[in-house]
DNA sequence: CTGAAAGCGCTTACAG
DNA sequence: CTGAAAGCGCTTACAG
């Protein structure tokens, strides 16, 4: 490959001018810009990114900092819907995607950090963590610009999620106003903010009609279908088993409807299951998973556009919180009379 | 930020002496090397990745390079698996990953030509198209070493690919054995070569007991679940129907499934159907599909394994051809008496 | 409109 | 074991 001086040589113009066809800058005349054009096309130079951001501070590449491993995150349709829109927003600012994952769970934070205070990135989308707070103090003082997708560890960092309070209320409230009252619930650990708001508003849509969560009746799970699944065969083997289940996420509202099948039980009829996300694969299962949509390509593309509106340092940039959507399908019912 | 020049003043080295710590270097004084560090962790500073890689001529940064939309590649759960591998493999040599998408199909090879021939990436696995002979020839003198995921255009560049032939050929044998004989394909435009392998496979099935395809049971899609919805309702509506239908991908396998379903037909009972790559869905269904497994990780860790040892001039990089496994599960048996 | 010179923050021979 | 100097390939004031 061709430096600028190779190029400015065989243009017969200094490198300067070379550089300022290169960054499309006025001041050289239609003749010399010709030229060097045409020397660029020929040669089919392409200037180093190296060197023109060590002068000019832009890399043109836009983090995505996720704290798992890279098998956690291809195994979560709702974590990659949020990659697809990230993608596409990255893609119109013409900004390539660097994508970082841990090797283990330990090392997550110490890469984010090295990532984030070298000049590798431009900025960075960062999924939340346990532990970003401890995270966001290790940042040191002058961090490239980052927005997390999911709970703020502090007040100077937007940040992007859904409103996972309100979606577990409504669905909550949907299960009462069916007719349940023996409701099992599927968290999971480690916990996300995202599900402490999922726990609050299930909580609450509860208190409302002067019911309270039975703490033997909420099992943890890890997000995963299996541990759905487990965690669907523990709270059926109740001796009073719930005639609902609310899943926090859909795969392991999927491992319930799983587990339910195992026991010969039928959804919705002798059990109903809703779950949270909407991913695709809710719709292709018999019965389609009822379930809270949580926008994950959007959420994507919203933190993404914040992003680039804080690489400019003129806008400020707000946090966001993107509404969920009850969406009603076939897996839940009234409760059979017994 | 403090830069290199900084730490050494604050150790009361010269930068040369800091860069020997910085890269494990011998010939420092243990001394010295105590100081250094502790100036390091104390500022916690980052090198600067740019300025390292100007004179280093390394990035640590593997390029992905799929000539597709992004929504193309997140609607695909085998390069997705793919992609799994590939990262899994770039993690190991602690090499970072940038995704390249197209914006539009045509940008496609532009995009990859101009990072290929960048210093940002150290090399890439290119995911194959169409027109990857044209585009290997516009990549000039010395791009950045790549292989291709899929068939090679040229001699020289190492191509991974999965057994495509022998894994149709298997799966048309197998229709065959359980006394099939009219069988409609659902193949796909554009088609990579991959789906020229296939198609030869299958047709040597056909040929080997004196059967040939027949062009009316030829049905093109694009690999997406509603082509191959569309698809299966065009063979199914044929005069002289199939009584199974080998889909060269999953998705379109589902397609057929539900196409057959829609026209009140039972898989595997009425209608025989196979599929192809082996996507986790296809367990998820009803009947589980049966299938070719193509395995998508392993792929892409092969392909990315074989670009680490292009990056070493010492060694010799082979192309790799991954065997196929046909997986039998429920949505094939022999056709019924008519 | 054009170009010489300095600088971005590192590393790499080389001399001491 | 240590450091001064040149160089990686660009861009950016600045002078002409």
């Amino acid at each position: 490959m061709p430096t600028i001086d190779e190029i400015a040589k065989l243009a017969r113009v200094s490198p300067t001018t070379v550089s300022k066809v290169l960054n499309n800058r006025p001041y050289v005349s239609q003749a010399t810009r010709r030229r060097i054009e045409h020397v660029i096309a020929e040669t089919g130079f392409v200037p180093s990114q190296w060197a023109r951001l060590l002068s000019q501070r832009r890399s043109y590449i836009l983090g995505l900092l996720i704290p798992y491993t890279s098998d956690q995150l291809f195994a979560d349709p709702h974590l990659l819907e949020v990659m697809r829109g990230i993608e596409a927003a990255a893609n119109r600012y013409e900004y390539n995607l660097l994508l970082s994952t841990a090797r283990a769970p330990v090392e997550a934070a110490s890469a984010c950090t090295r990532l984030l205070r070298s000049d590798v990135i431009d900025g960075a989308v960062v999924v939340e963590t346990q532990d970003l707070r401890a995270f966001a103090e290790t940042l040191g003082d002058r961090p490239a610009p980052w927005v997390v997708l999911g709970y703020a560890p502090a007040g100077d960092v937007p940040a992007i999620h859904a409103d996972d309070y309100g979606g577990a209320r409504d669905a909550m409230h949907y299960l009462i106003n069916q007719g349940h009252r023996r409701i099992g619930v599927v968290s999971s650990t480690p916990r996300p903010f995202a599900l402490d708001e999922r726990m609050r508003g299930l909580q609450d849509a509860l208190q409302a009609v002067g019911l309270a969560l039975d703490p033997r009746l909420v099992v943890l799970g890890d997000f995963s279908t299996v541990s759905g699944e487990h965690a669907g065969h523990t709270l059926l083997a109740h001796p009073n088993p719930p005639t609902a289940i609310f899943a926090l996420n859909d795969r392991m509202a999927i491992g319930v409807v799983r587990a339910a099948t195992a026991r010969g039980m039928r959804v919705p009829e002798q059990l109903s299951v809703i779950g949270f996300d909407d991913i695709a694969l809710a719709t292709l299962l018999t019965p389609q998973l009822t379930t809270v949509r949580q926008p994950g390509y959007l959420l994507g593309e919203t933190a993404a556009e914040t992003l680039f509106a804080l690489l400019d340092p003129q806008l400020t940039t707000p946090s966001a919180i993107i509404p969920t959507e009850l969406i009603i399908r076939g897996s839940v019912q009234p409760p059979e009379r017994g």
